[in-house]
DNA sequence: GCGAGATACTTGACTTTGGCAAGTATTCTG
DNA sequence: CAGAATACTTGCCAAAGTCAAGTATCTCGC
């Protein structure tokens, strides 16, 4: 079976796969006489103590369907149910010894029966992978960091560079040690007075990256500026732009300076709506293709800090 | 809730997790008057014609079950069902233009449900990391290949060394830029005659990498021998190890050197089994550690390659 | 070419699951 | 302190699902 290409439909297309795979759906547990519904209850009993309508709500089952399930448990002797002190109407809910010794053994069949499903693959990348997906769903929450560069940051930049490149652009073999070889020399020799690198992340997700390196006393220069593809759009370039504008200015520079090339029509309209203006351009060919190489400048006069912002949106473009 | 560390866990964790925040386990579809079984028997019903055995089967429901929804499905109108031509027995299901008006709506409804449930969160990162989990459960059927550097190796090999060196070893940020120059110059100056590099692959996963470069016109050096860690004890470093030194022989080396420290006490072990010996130690300090820094050798004459094969596995370690 | 067994599906009888609404006892709130 | 809200229980019921036995057809070995 193929899978779908948008993105929601191969989600749909998981929870399909993943719930006949892992035998989700399966209404006796494992054949051992408790239902899947009795499994989650007794899974959240073994959480600790609570109250029947706070499990009731957190398992989305009926009160009245969960109260009988507590009422057989109790028969069985697996949960012991005493009064809140605080307030008789609540019943505190606690596995006993009993209860726990038929937990117990549950879980190590749960456990079993999903290694079991695994088969050969390795549990590990598997596991990763989904802890991958339930971070990514709360990414959203997760706020968007400037931080400095860290180990394994030059790397990633470099995998990135040459991937989106070689895929957009069509760009050679020859650009990734070029990128390579730019930031074994920062990383080595940047004075870090006057020049920076900021990685953008989410979590534990690299989204992109920005560095301001010194071109001579006077002019800063912008390079490897990069956003992952699914990290476009929302604003995070502008933000990542006006910080390296900032920390240009505040180390004294004098005007900011960066290469490009023509067909990265996002990027430079970026850069217009930035304040830079085109300086220069010229064919070239390199990494394997024709290109026009473009080279943008901006002053950076600190006392035009807000002049500059109001360049922001420019009222006339050129 | 803080995530269990077993991997085994973490996917039963998710289990836990997903299903209910996908809404997985409700019995009524979305509030639509479908319930999710027969949900899942529409979308098998929308795959293509099927016979009830096959759909039963592929669903993990029982046949009488399945044979009334069907009865009332064809009730409904939803579904035609036809006499096999070649075995009288079987009726092949088919979803009518009614069923297929009933089923597209639901689609959409699930589309939208799921998009709802995700949030805030962008699909297509969480759709990837699903993809990548499923593709991981079947990683294991897949076959691990070596191959030639492609555009992005050289940027992950440097991360992975950053980070691995980083957690592994304690190497702080100097080792990172001389792996990027290391790389830069293979890529851009190597002798395919007489250097090569091998990448272990898993599907679309890296596992681990190995070159061969020229130390002089009689010595061949190993470097930038790595696995990751899910990778290792499988074997593959043997057999990256033994690809190595079989094109050394072909490109007419003599013998091959290779530098390592003490501290890689799996790494040294495979060497000694592969016929290397010590011939150098010092201590050093490097990458902020103090390091034992090791230089290995062996003999590697074409003629002795059976005899250095039987060394594989040496009868009397020194 | 025929009978034993397998296959594809159906039907009857049943249990389990779980939702709804009305109940009781208690606590909170104005 | 009355009325609303909360925590839980109970009665009633329908839907969901299981099990076993049934019918019609096919397959295979002799």
């Amino acid at each position: 079976m193929t899978r779908p290409t948008d993105s929601i439909d191969r989600i749909r297309s998981f929870n399909r796969d993943w719930t006949a795979r892992m035998g989700l759906l399966t209404r006796s547990y494992l054949g051992s006489g408790v239902s899947l519904t009795e499994v989650r209850v007794l899974h959240e009993l073994a959480q600790g103590e609570t109250g029947a309508r706070a499990l009731a709500a957190r398992l989305g089952l009926d009160e009245g369907y969960v109260s009988r399930i507590l009422a057989r448990f109790e028969r069985n002797g697996w949960i012991a149910r005493r009064a809140a002190p605080f307030d008789s109407r609540r019943r505190i809910l606690k596995l006993t010894q009993t209860g726990q010794a038929v937990w117990r053994p549950l879980v190590e069949k749960s456990r079993a029966d999903v290694a079991a499903r695994l088969g050969a693959a390795d549990p590990e990348p598997v596991a990763r992978a989904l802890d991958q997906a339930l971070a990514q769903l709360d990414a959203g929450l997760l706020p968007v960091e400037l931080r400095d560069l860290a180990p394994g940051d030059a790397g990633w930049l470099i995998q990135q560079h040459a991937e989106l490149y070689a895929a957009e652009e069509g760009f050679d073999h020859t650009f990734e040690p070029l990128v390579a070889e730019i930031l074994a020399g920062f990383i080595r020799d940047h004075d870090p007075a006057c020049e920076r690198a900021w990685i953008a992340t989410q979590g534990a997700e690299r989204l992109g990256s920005i560095f301001c390196v010194r071109d001579d006393a006077s002019t800063a220069k912008l390079r490897l500026f990069l956003l992952v593809p699914q990290a476009r759009g929302l604003g995070l370039g502008k933000r990542m732009l006006g910080e390296c504008l900032d920390f240009a200015r505040a180390a004294g520079y004098r005007r900011m300076r960066l290469w490009t090339h023509e067909s990265h029509r996002a990027a430079c309209a970026l850069y217009a709506a930035h304040g830079f203006a085109l300086t220069d351009s010229r064919a070239v060919h390199s990494f394997g293709r024709d290109l026009v190489e473009q080279t943008w400048e901006r002053a950076l006069w600190a006392s035009c800090n807000r002049a500059a912002r109001a360049l922001s949106h420019p009222p006339v473009p050129p």
